[in-house]
This record gives structure tokens, sequence and C-alpha cells, in this order.
DNA sequence: AGCGGCGTTCAAAACGTTTAAGCTCCTCTA
DNA sequence: TAGAGGAGCTTAAACGTTTTGAACGCCGCT
């Protein structure tokens, strides 16, 4: 309506109170009275006051902002986790400032960097390769809290949500010994981050405890995308003596090596084995459908927001590590190895 | 290091200049002399002064920030989207703040007045069916800018970018009618948002133009999830005079239908033909891959990005309505009918 | 000597909140 | 009747920037 910008002080000078007043009782203090309170809220509204949080943010040094890192904002698994913490962050009253780096350690700090300047209130990350506590010093030493998702980075106290990455890796493996499997193949994932760590550790550990050979050529690092299932896949398939199944990164290059697997003309799940990780709903649609593990997403998502959110509140306890186990889900793509 | 926030205060009392010397030359004013900056900047960095942008935002009424809101995050074409427009605006030194309404009105005003509360510079908007200029009327009357993206608001003199969706429709009924096709139902979509309702016109028109009966059992409403598209093609399937060809609203749907036809011992692409729309990664990787149209989601998130961000700069021009042509990706979900 | 102009720096106000401390009344109690 | 106590409101400072207008020192010119 009118031109002039409305603040507190605008309406406190209509109203002939004092802008503190207006600010508590649009903020529903209990000191100022029943019918001041709904005056000024009355005023507010039909005055079109908009709250500045640049303002109070100033003020308070809280922002309600919670800084988002991701390295991949196109893989389905991840968008299903920011889409449970962007709902059990609104739901908190919390707004996602978000940043991706794209798996670039450079990128990375850059972003960070960056959303430090909006002093969130705290910070989800799934950090990078290469990530350490010195990285991370910016928002540490400022004493902004700091959960890590899914990826955990060594030696740091601080709180980590995710899934138990080397009991799945061990169900995956179960699953295909039980069947049958000797010569499994792993698929994706490298040692400079947790996840690929901790999953390549369980599968050489499982391969000595059921007395299988571990063959190096059988473990093919590399990113989880479509194309590197579909890669990984056609290079084992080329060795002289091939696996009969393979534990895939994630569902990405699980879909991927299905596709590799078709593509020479056999089937999946009759000629050879795939096991996926993460289950994204994709999984259950495809012909035929993904074996793999389902990773809870929703769950991870949504106890990262509230974990953080408590700690912004105060919450002070000793860093917590929530893993969560990963579910095994047998569909089309495990069988029994083709004799 | 120090315990004391370092602040441009702080700096400028250590080197004995003033605030307002410390705050031209870390933002490498030409009116600071050359030596002044460097000793300014070193100081900054060594003594690890991250800047406030609440307190810049508060005196410049500027944020850096660009709200960006949708519907559902999860769908991959929206993350594609999202994507391209994140890359675009760190690339030009903007942030992301995000908010999503889960297809509810209601939500999206509550999104909508959280978002605003941290004065972004402008607004992508996805808007919700129901939207009108009445309900931007927070963004618009603050003299926001705001660019629409994909769904169009009727009567909203605002920016625009999205996919000709008229024209798309056109090219998919072109495509079924020149294989052979009399009967084509539409799947998804309703005429409450721009996308739905430009699609759906164009679907009758082309029956217009054929000389095809229109036939309004065909003409299946609701959104676009896999869940729809199963559904969907299902209750045509049981139609007394089912058709022998689908367009679906999105891909999400068109794999639905896919996975319907299928399980009734139908194969999509030679007993039924499916057309999608947007052309995900995934389409490319089913089995028989999807027919679809490629929706352009990179360039479309980032042309709508520099729109905004140069409409933030002060570019005034009358709004533009950027449609892109969608381009029909021919694969094997589509085959002339069955005799 | 005086003056104009240039390059550099500075003081101070402003942005819109929040909050600690204090001020008025008024009522209640001793 | 004095004083305590409390309810309700206000004053004023503070948060960390940016920006305007002025001032300063110096140089070269007339």
């Amino acid at each position: 309506m009118s031109d002039e910008r409305v603040t507190l002080q605008v309406i406190a000078q209509r109203l002939e109170v004092s802008t503190a007043t207006v600010s508590l009782a649009l903020r529903d203090s209990p000191v100022v009275a029943e019918a001041t309170r709904e005056r000024v809220q009355k005023a507010a509204r039909e005055m079109g006051y908009v709250y500045n949080r640049s303002a109070a943010s100033l003020r308070t040094a809280r922002s309600d902002i919670l800084a988002v890192v991701f390295h991949d904002i196109t893989n389905p698994y991840f968008m299903e986790l920011l889409g449970a913490i962007e709902e059990r962050a609104a739901e908190r009253g919390r707004s996602i400032l978000l940043g991706t780096y794209g798996e670039s350690f450079e990128r990375q700090t850059r972003v960070l960097a960056t959303l430090r300047e909006y002093r969130p209130d705290g910070l989800i990350l799934c950090a990078a390769g290469g990530t350490s506590r010195e990285t991370l010093a910016p928002f540490l030493n400022a004493g902004i809290p700091l959960v890590q998702m899914m990826r955990e980075i060594p030696d740091l106290e601080a709180d980590f949500v995710g899934s138990d990455d080397a009991a799945g890796a061990r169900a995956a493996m179960d699953h295909l010994i039980g069947l049958g499997h000797r010569r499994i193949a792993i698929i994706g994932g490298s040692d400079t981050v947790s996840t690929g760590r901790l999953r390549r550790e369980a599968y050489r550990e499982m391969h000595a405890r059921h007395g299988l050979t571990l063959d190096p050529a059988l473990m093919v690092e590399g990113f989880g995308t479509r194309e590197m299932g579909d890669i990984g896949v056609g290079r084992l398939l080329d060795l002289p003596d091939p696996p009969t199944a393979a534990i895939c990164f994630n569902d990405l290059s699980a879909f991927g090596a299905i596709l590799g697997v078709t593509r020479r003309g056999m089937q999946p799940g009759r000629d050879f084995s795939i096991v996926g990780c993460d289950d994204v709903k994709e999984a259950a649609q495809w012909v035929p459908a993904l074996t793999t593990l389902h990773n809870r997403q929703v769950e991870i998502g949504a106890r990262t927001a509230d974990l953080l959110i408590d700690r912004c509140m105060g919450f002070d306890d000793a860093p917590q590590k929530i893993r969560l186990t990963p579910e095994l889900v047998v569909r089309g793509t495990t069988a029994p190895p083709p004799r």
C-alpha cells in the first residue's frame, strides 16, 4: 500500500508505542499486555510488515539457516536425502541454504567459505574426499555445529548420521555367497571416501572369512555414476576368468551395470548377479528389478536435520555417531551363478 | 586464533585506519591506495576475517540470495533443473535458498512468506496450481524480481523460462499419428497448471486437425508420479475400446505406464506405445528405452538463473517469455499399433 | 604566496532488529 | 500510610556493515 518500507519503527509510531513493545508483541512475549499484542499484530498484518532477518540476525547472531553441502544434487539418492532434510527443517522453522561441489575438493572449499558468510546456524556436510578437520576450521572454530551425513571424515570428533556401510556390504556378500557365488566383484567407490573405504574393507574381510581368494582385478574403483557401472562391468566381463556377480557402489552404477550386462546379450539375474546400494525409487522399477540395500534415506535425512537443529538449540553432548543398518531387498538381479 | 570476533572494526583498530578504509580496501575499491589495500587484505586473511552478510545486507538491502521454490525435489527432472540453477548461481556469486511445497498451495504460501524474510534478491518459482498475482504480492510489491520456471501463471506480467509445452505435445502427437495410431490417450496433468493445460489443449487441437474423434475417457487427469502412470494406463487398458498409445505428462508417469503395461503381459513399444516428457537420464536406460521429449533442463535452469540475476542487477526491460522447443527423442517405446 | 586539484583517508549516520535496565503506575500488604 | 512488588512499557545501546560528505596533505601552477 504505502510506499514507505514498513518496519518496527513505522508500526510503533503509528500505534504510539515503542519499537521494543512492537518487537516483543510480535514475538508473543508474555511481558506485553494481551490487548497490546493484539493491537500490534493486527496493525502489522494490515500494514504488510515483513520481518527482516538480516537485522535480527545481526543483532542475535542467529539466522535459522542450515547450510547443506552435497557433491551431486542429481543423484536421486541425495535428492531423497535433501528432500527429507528440507521437510524436517521447514517443520522446525529452518531454511536450507544449498551448496554443491561436484566431487571437487577445491570447489567445496569455495562453497563452504561462501556459505559461511551467511552465518548459518549449522552445517550438514557430505564431504569431498580429502576433507579434514583443517578444511572445516572456519566452521569448527566459530562453534558452528556440524553434522556429517553419509560420509565420515577420519578423526573428526563431530556428529555423524549415515548408514552402516560395512554391515551393508557384508549383507550383500552373504547373500551372494549364499547363492553360491565364489568370484564376486565390487564396482565403484574408492578409499578416499568413507563409504567406499568401509564397504571395500568389508568386502575383503568377507573373502577372508569365507576362504575366498581375493582378486584385486575384481575391485574396480571409481565414482558412483551410471557410466561407471556400465564401463566397470564391461571391464570385468572381459577378464579371462570373469566374476559371476558384482556389488555396486550405489544404485546408479548398478543400473549402468545392468545395461552393460544386457548389451552383451546376457541377462542380469540369470547370467550375472548384481547388487546395488541405496534403493532409490527407480530400483524397484527396472526390469528385472534391482536387488539392493535399502539405505533409509528419509530416516537419515530427517535424523540429520533433527540432530543438527538440536545442536543449534544448545543440546550439548558427546558427538553422536548414528549408523543405521541398511536392509537387503532381494529382487530380480540376483540368482545362483550359471553352471 | 584470538577469541574476539574479528570484524572490520577490529582490523581497523589493529592497522590504525578507519573501518571505512578497511571496508573499501576489502572490496577492491579504486579509491584506496594500493599499499593500503594489500596491508588490509593481508591482515584480514591472517586474522581470519569472515564477511558478515547479515550486516552488509541490512545496510545495502541486497543479499546475493536467490530463493528457489519447487513443488517436489524428488522428481529427477527438477533435480536437473535445480542443479543447473545452483551451478550458474554459484558462478555468478549467488547462493540458493531452497523451499518446496509438495503441490500444496497453502504450503507454498507459507514457504514464500518465510523465504521473503531473508530478503532474497530474486525468486525463481515453479508455482503451485491456484497461484495468482495476489499470492505473489509480497514479492511483486517489494519489487523483488521473479522468474517463473516451467509453469506459467495466467495474466502475470513477469518473466518466464520454460519449454514450449504445446509444441512438445504436438510433436508427440505427430509422431504417434504418423505411426498409424488413431486412439491416443493422455495421462497425467490437469488444467490447473500451465504445463498440463497447454499440453492438453494441444492434444485436443491435434485431434481436430487430424479428424480424430476426441474421447474424454482417454484423458486421464492426475499428478506426474510413477504411481499415477501405472494406475492411469491400467484404467485405459480396462476400457472396452482401449487406446493403442499414450502420451504421459512426464517421464516419471511414463515409467509407471511402462510398468503397468508390462504387468499385463503386454510389451511396451510393441503392443502399446508410450511417449514421455522431460528426458531425464533414466529415460535412456529403461528396457525398452523411453521415447520422450527432451526438455532441455540444463539450458532452462541456466537461463532462468541468468535472467533472474540480470534482473537483480537492474536489467530493466519488458518481461521476457522464453519458450524452448522440446525435441522428440524416439527410442523403444513407440511403434506402429498392433493389428 | 596563494590557490586549485588530486589522491587518500576518515567521521558519522544509517540500516532494522533485540535486549538490558529502568521508569511509571497501580495494587496489595503490613 | 508507606513501602514492596509487579505489570507494562520505554530508553538507549548494540550488532557489523556501507556510504556520503568532508577533510587532510601534498603537488604543481600562476
